[in-house]
RNA sequence: GGAGAGGUGCCUGAGUGGCCGAAAGGGCCGGUUUGCUAAACCGUUAUACGAGCUUAAACUUGUAUCGAGGGUUCGAAUCCCUCCCUCUCCGCCA
């Protein structure tokens, strides 16, 4: 979430980079500076008042213990009459508060000053590209079918057992699974990340703390016994990690990477995209998470791009880089850059990895801070991306390296998958 | 799932109605001593939000915070209620 005062200080540029992202409410930035005015009148208020009826209650028990208790009964009025003085201003401070709160929720995180302005994806910049589209074979089909050709993939099982969206990996597709998950962590762990394997399931507190909830409990599979959500990325959890903790200067860069399962109900996506393995309510994920010096964050950034473009290059597979247009943004990203492989036999882009800088935006909810040279508190920056996303690379590497009989594997895996093609 | 115990500051841990933002020890940081290290001694050691002062910081000051939320009381870490969590034993189980 933002921070009120650099609201009030940045009015106008708030707005201004909040029509960036397609906000439309920008009233509610005078809203939460009045109420933010009102609030500190009101506290103002309540704890001078609090303050005399603290002091009168030292007084009542001092004359108790000097055995003077008329005394003490006179005073024991007045402080009934502070107290009832109190409780419509202590009322009121609580409402604008949580109204504020309420709020200052609402707003989606600025776009950074080099974000484009823009509604749709057709707005986002393509900031480089890289691989080379391949040379079908004559008989080249989609995924979906090289999945059922060679016994990779399960989808009319995944129907029967759960539903759609929820394939059975078979044979060489579920051990090619199981090569990308090894490879993409070895790969990051070889890059100073540390790994983690979280929980699938978290409370409310951490769903919120990463931008979740409110407003999003749709997307998520939520276990009503226990209130749990199902995790739609391992960001979630492992964000989280650090909430509400105070570290130390030189404790940053913390780098953290996860593999984990992802589950996402994609509400009323229904119908478009969603063959094969394009889109699915349970998919396999390699996270890269960091917490920075915020001087650092846009440095960060590049720096996990390009990592996650190397990473990409070594599985020869034809890319794209975007940067997001204001209107395509997540609603707490700062900046955010898509890559997207080129689906030969399905001829389009599909996003397998999405990298953004949250800035202050979620450490504000997690309250994630460290002590700067200075002694001061300051809240770190957070940034996160996909490295990768299976199921899209799975696609991309099945169709783009088909040939007339087999599949043939980026070099990279070979170790990883025990051959260097699926036949 | 059943029974019991418990959640206090960076950690251990005392505290059963006012003298408690909180003893003591440890850790951390700063200082003295020291050829260096160690030891010893002294001191400091929370966060949020207000107010004052200030260019700003520092500082002074108020309020709140002893798992969370309510309640009783002039006054709550301390009493009561609800919830959450942890531990132990039993049961079940990969």
């Amino acid at each position: 979430m933002l921070d009120v005062k650099f609201i009030k200080d940045n009015k106008d540029l708030v707005k201004e980079r909040l029509a960036i992202k397609n906000f439309k409410d920008l009233n509610l930035v005078d809203e939460i500076i009045e109420l933010d005015n009102q609030r500190k009148k009101l506290q103002t208020e309540s704890d001078t008042t609090q303050s005399k009826l603290n002091i009168a209650s030292k007084e009542i028990g001092q004359l108790m213990a000097k055995k003077e208790n008329e005394k003490a009964e006179e005073k024991k009025l007045e402080v009934a009459s502070l107290k009832s003085s109190l409780q419509p201003i202590a009322e009121n401070l609580s409402a604008t508060e949580n109204k504020l709160n309420e709020i200052i929720l609402r707003l989606p995180n600025l776009p950074s000053a080099q974000v484009p302005a823009g509604k749709t994806p057709d707005d986002n910049i393509t900031v480089r590209e890289g691989g080379s589209k391949p040379q079908l074979p004559a008989n080249a089909v989609p995924h979906w079918d090289l999945a059922k050709k060679y016994n990779l993939i399960d989808f009319e099982l995944g129907n029967k057992i759960t539903g759609s969206g929820f394939p059975f990996y078979v044979n060489k597709g579920a051990k090619l699974q199981r090569a990308l998950i090894q490879y993409f962590l070895d790969y990051n762990s070889a890059a100073g990340y540390t790994e983690y394997q979280p929980p699938l399931m978290v409370n409310e507190a951490t769903a919120f703390g990463t931008g979740q909830l409110p407003d999003k409990e749709g997307q998520m599979y939520y276990v009503n016994e226990d209130k749990f959500y199902l995790i739609p990325t391992a960001e979630v959890p492992v964000t989280n990690i650090y909430r509400d903790e105070i570290l130390k200067e030189n404790d940053l860069p913390i780098k953290m990477t996860a593999y984990t399962p992802c589950f996402r109900r994609e509400a009323g996506s229904y119908g478009k995209d969603v063959r094969g393995l394009n889109r699915l309510h349970q998919f396999d994920k390699v996270e890269i998470v960091q917490l920075v010096h915020p001087e650092k964050s846009y440095e960060v950034l590049e720096e996990m791009v390009n990592h996650i473009e190397k990473l990409l290059q070594s599985l020869q597979l034809p890319y794209r880089i975007l940067k997001l247009c204001g209107g395509d943004m997540g609603f707490t990203s700062a900046l955010t850059y898509d890559f997207e492989v080129y689906s030969a036999a399905q001829q389009k882009w599909l996003e397998v990895s999405s990298v953004s800088n949250f800035e202050s935006f979620q450490s504000n909810r997690m309250k994630i801070r460290f002590k700067d040279a200075n002694n001061k508190m300051q809240l770190v920056h957070t940034l996160n991306g996909s490295s990768l996303a299976l199921p899209r690379i799975v696609a991309c590497l099945l169709e783009n390296h088909q040939t007339e009989n087999n599949i043939q594997l980026p070099e990279a895996l070979h170790k990883y998958f025990g051959n260097d093609r699926i036949a």
